[in-house]
DNA sequence: TCCAACACGC
DNA sequence: GACGTACGTGTTGGAG
């Protein structure tokens, strides 16, 4: 039977140029897309085993659909340079490989894919569709199967009838329907104002047709919708007839001539030497016998009743299967063992029973490799079950090759490196509500697949890391700190319950009278909370001035309000409503409800692969955003105590560590003598900014300067520190030039690193993390600007936050050995919050700063301010 | 169930 | 010349 397989060329040839890094090889030429179509066509090869192919590009800038509606595709951006220059290279790429490609003036690549699957469909061949374009998905038949990638490149998702009907409900041909009705924003096709995918389908679904819904308005419920429909019958037809493919395109050749048989071996070879597609290389030599597909029903492993010494072998690939997004207190599904004796399940009864398993998981010279290695530990640590011997994490390795990446979870890790070697958890267990534990066999299978794929993964992500110098930031900085943080989250933070709840209780008292008072200044009753309501009540029935417009009515955000202060009584308690009001949904009965009530503590989740700088966050709750500034937010912090009698809550902060960091890395002379000579840095900056000396820099010079600072730390711009400061954007931007004259050696950095970023591709921080920013060669003004900005910012931040790791590490480590009881709590990405034992206090103080001062060695000094006392409120 | 608006920390 | 401008987490209201 023939098998047709049609590409979309340039749809593929996009996504792929937006899904992966801006690469090039040793000449500079930019290979991104190149390579991303590459590993897409060599998984089409493999998996589909064409006898014919195609790959489709659209020609020339206008086509018949032009005719149809002068605007289609207007507004769309232009091609990146960058992408534009790599289509001579697809086209060569193609040819190596044999593949035929085809175009014709006036007609998209979408045409010639619809007319060469119709021809097909009638001789009874089966035909592939391959695009990112979900238009395509109206070609669908019993012989035609349309393959679209979702996020990525080679994650795709295949759709045949029952794929579509499941999905959206509908027949493929009604996917053109449904684009009559919501449009296009990528193609500029109109469709319906106000009807989005949701209300489409709907109508679909009851009247099958545009046409027929057109016809039917009378019967649709809601005015709004009927008006809608009724005011753009037109403007739907339209554009039902331009997300119409068109089959009868003209075209010149037989089905018969595209054959696909073999590439040309020593083309292609020599084209992806020159490309510096080493990888894809070595997959061409071994490559076509390479398992890159799910493994399926026929996995062998063994399933383990009784554990024996010769299953635990080291090292072995182990995954400790937790479903539950919190993994405090979970349950443990089972474990799965991949090493080179074979591949085992152990079910967790069978496990936890067994000294065997317990000694292996014990002993720190077994060495495991692990998925996510916290989520062990801390699930494990609840049941006593020591885990020692981590060697290896996969999420952790992927987050330092590219911390931008949405997901680390297997699936995507693989699909990444061109396999899909293990099905999605999503898949697996289902989402949301529907989420649970699957047949027993469906598990087994499933965990095999992980704990192969760790297995199998190891080598790559060690070897990437290597190559990228990253290694001993993996090994020596994340890995160790993994399991400070697991401990941090099993030790949890005690927290005063009953105070907690008398601060609610006044608190609601006040909320209830400020409630009151408001409603009579408005002289209506109606929702604070809701932004809507407020807006008209203040901006309608009270005629404020509104000052800002949102999207979808009038802002009432604080700066907004604080400017009306004056205008009316209500504004001030609107204010403080709004306060208070935080502080009780989210402080007082948020941690509320997170409270382990059987030991009165609140564990967070450490989130470690998440921020693109390299700071970790924190999650269920976020205790990296207690209130502090205010005093009656800070008031919360006498909620966090220390869990023993006699013990005391202890916090260290670095003082500055930001502008530090900046002063080293930029060589900064005056920075670096400031910092020297333990000056006020605000101070400081305010007197070369000004120009003044030290007793002349006034309160509110000290106030810009503090803010232009805040603006280098967090590469905020002109426009930012213009609203931070209350100013106009043009002043702004004379502060930060002044700035620059004052920190010349600043200015150079931020000249030098932008250059550098647009070399690399990337920024580092001084241990080496890394950060992608594609979008620096971006002609868009916005996006580059943004990228520029990140070059700056990222190095500093995320050199901080090296820095606080490195102290997290070595302090957990000397906590150890000088046998202290003092343990740490909390990382507030500059601070370290530890409770102690009042006997340690003095031992631990100097411990601590000593630890976090030396962390890492400058050229200015480090300085950390540390304080203690019986909460969290009284160590200041 | 999702998104927008808002507010908290660094 | 306009663009729409640190990040991350959580709550609420409101639309679907």
């Amino acid at each position: 039977m023939n098998k047709l397989v049609l590409v979309d060329g340039n749809s593929i040839a996009y996504r792929a140029f937006f899904a992966l890094p801006l690469l090039n090889n040793d000449k500079g030429v930019y290979t991104n897309a190149v390579y991303g179509f590459t590993m897409m066509l060599l998984k089409i090869i493999e998996e589909e085993k064409p006898t014919h192919m195609v790959v489709a590009f659209d020609a020339g800038k206008t086509t018949f659909r032009h005719e149809t509606y002068g605007e289609y595709k207007s507004g769309r951006q232009k091609t990146p340079g960058e992408l534009s220059e790599q289509f001579p290279l697809i086209r060569e790429l193609l040819d190596a490989f044999q593949i035929s490609r085809y175009e014709i003036e006036n007609y998209e690549a979408d045409d010639i894919i619809g007319t060469l699957a119709k021809q097909a469909e009638k001789e009874d061949w089966n035909v592939s569709v391959y695009s990112g374009d979900k238009d395509l998905l109206q070609l669908v038949s019993p012989k035609v199967k349309v393959t679209l990638s979702r996020k990525g490149i080679t994650n795709v998702d295949t759709y045949d009838e029952q794929a579509i009907a499941d999905k959206y409900g509908i027949t493929p041909l009604q996917i053109i329907d449904m684009k009559g009705l919501m449009g296009d924003s990528s193609d500029n096709i109109p469709g319906v104002p106000g009807i989005g995918e949701k209300t489409a389908l709907k109508l679909l679904k009851e009247y099958e047709t545009v046409e027929n819904v057109l016809e039917s308005i009378d019967k649709i419920s809601g005015k709004k919708m009927k008006e809608r429909l009724e005011e753009n019958k037109e403007q739907a037809l339209m554009s039902k007839k331009l997300a119409t493919i068109f089959s009868d395109v003209p075209i010149d050749r037989s089905l018969n001539s595209f054959t696909f048989e073999e590439y040309d071996k020593e083309k292609v070879v020599a084209l992806f030497k020159e490309l510096d597609f080493n990888t894809l290389l070595n997959k061409l030599d071994v490559g076509e016998t390479e398992e890159t597909t799910l493994q399926d029903e026929d996995i062998e492993y063994e399933v383990i009743d009784e554990v024996t010494e010769e299953i635990l072998q080291s090292p072995s690939a182990l995954i400790v299967e937790v479903i539950s997004e919190n993994y405090h207190q979970a349950d443990v599904l089972g474990f799965t063992i991949v090493n080179e004796s074979g591949k085992y399940f152990i079910p967790t009864e069978v496990a936890s029973q067994s000294d065997v398993f317990m000694d292996w998981a014990k002993d720190s010279t077994k060495k495991k490799w692990l998925a996510d290695t916290k989520r062990a530990v801390v699930a494990l640590g609840w049941k006593d079950i020591e885990l020692n011997g981590v060697a290896f994490d996969i999420l952790l390795a992927s987050y330092l090759l590219n911390p931008s990446s949405s997901s680390y979870e297997l699936a995507d890790v693989t699909k990444e490196r061109g396999k899909q070697l293990v099905e999605y958890d999503e898949t697996v267990y289902g989402k949301g509500a529907k989420r649970k534990v699957p047949e027993r066999e469906i598990l087994e299978k499933h965990l095999i697949n992980k704990a192969q794929v760790v297995y199998t993964l190891k080598e790559d992500l060690e070897n990437e890391l290597k190559k990228n110098e990253q290694f001993e930031l993996f090994s020596e900085l994340e890995m160790p700190l993994a399991l400070v943080l697991a401990k941090m989250e099993i030790t949890g933070v005690k927290v005063d319950e009953p105070q907690l709840k008398a601060m609610g209780q006044e608190l609601g008292e006040q909320l209830a009278l400020l409630e009151k008072e408001i409603h009579e200044l408005a002289g209506v009753s109606f929702n604070i909370n809701s932004p809507k309501q407020l807006g008209e009540i203040l901006f309608e029935k009270l005629n404020l001035p509104p000052i800002k417009k949102t999207k979808t009515g009038y802002s009432t955000s604080a700066d907004v309000l604080e400017k009306l202060q004056d205008q009316h009584e209500i504004i001030g308690k609107i204010l403080h409503y709004r306060q208070l009001g935080k502080l009780n949904s989210t402080y007082i009965e948020g941690l509320l409800k997170v409270v382990h009530h059987d030991t009165s503590k609140i564990h967070t989740i450490f989130n470690q692969a998440l921020t693109q700088t390299g700071r970790l966050s924190s999650t269920e709750p976020n205790l990296q955003n207690i209130p502090i500034r205010l005093e009656e937010g800070r008031k919360i912090r006498k909620a966090f105590v220390a869990s023993e009698k006699d013990w005391v809550i202890f916090a260290a902060d670095y003082s500055q560590i930001e502008l530090r960091v900046l002063a080293h890395i930029a060589q900064d002379q005056g920075l670096i003598t400031a910092f020297k000579e333990d000056m006020d840095i605000h101070t400081k900056t305010a007197m070369d900014v000004f120009h003044v000396k030290e007793d002349e820099v006034t309160s509110n010079m000290r106030r810009s300067a503090k803010a232009v600072n805040f603006g280098i730390v967090y590469g905020i711009s002109d426009y930012g520190l213009s609203q931070n400061l209350g100013i106009t954007r043009k002043e702004a931007a004379q502060f930060i030039e002044r700035y620059f004259e004052s920190f010349p050696g600043v200015k150079d950095y931020m000249d030098r690193i932008i250059e550098k970023a647009r070399e690399n591709g990337y920024v580092t921080t001084l241990l080496h993390r890394r950060r992608y920013l594609p979008e620096i060669t971006s002609r868009n003004f916005n996006l580059r600007s943004f990228a520029e900005r990140t070059a700056m910012n990222t190095p500093i931040q995320g050199t901080a936050a090296d820095i606080i790791k490195q102290a997290m590490v070595q302090l957990g480590e000397q906590l150890e050995e000088a046998n202290l009881n003092a343990r740490l709590l909390l990382q507030v990405h500059d601070e370290l919050i530890l409770e102690v034992p009042k006997d340690e206090i003095e031992t631990v103080e100097k411990m601590v700063k000593d630890v976090m001062e030396n962390a890492i060695e400058l050229d200015v000094p480090l300085k950390v301010d540390s304080s203690y006392g019986d909460s969290w409120y009284d160590a200041k």
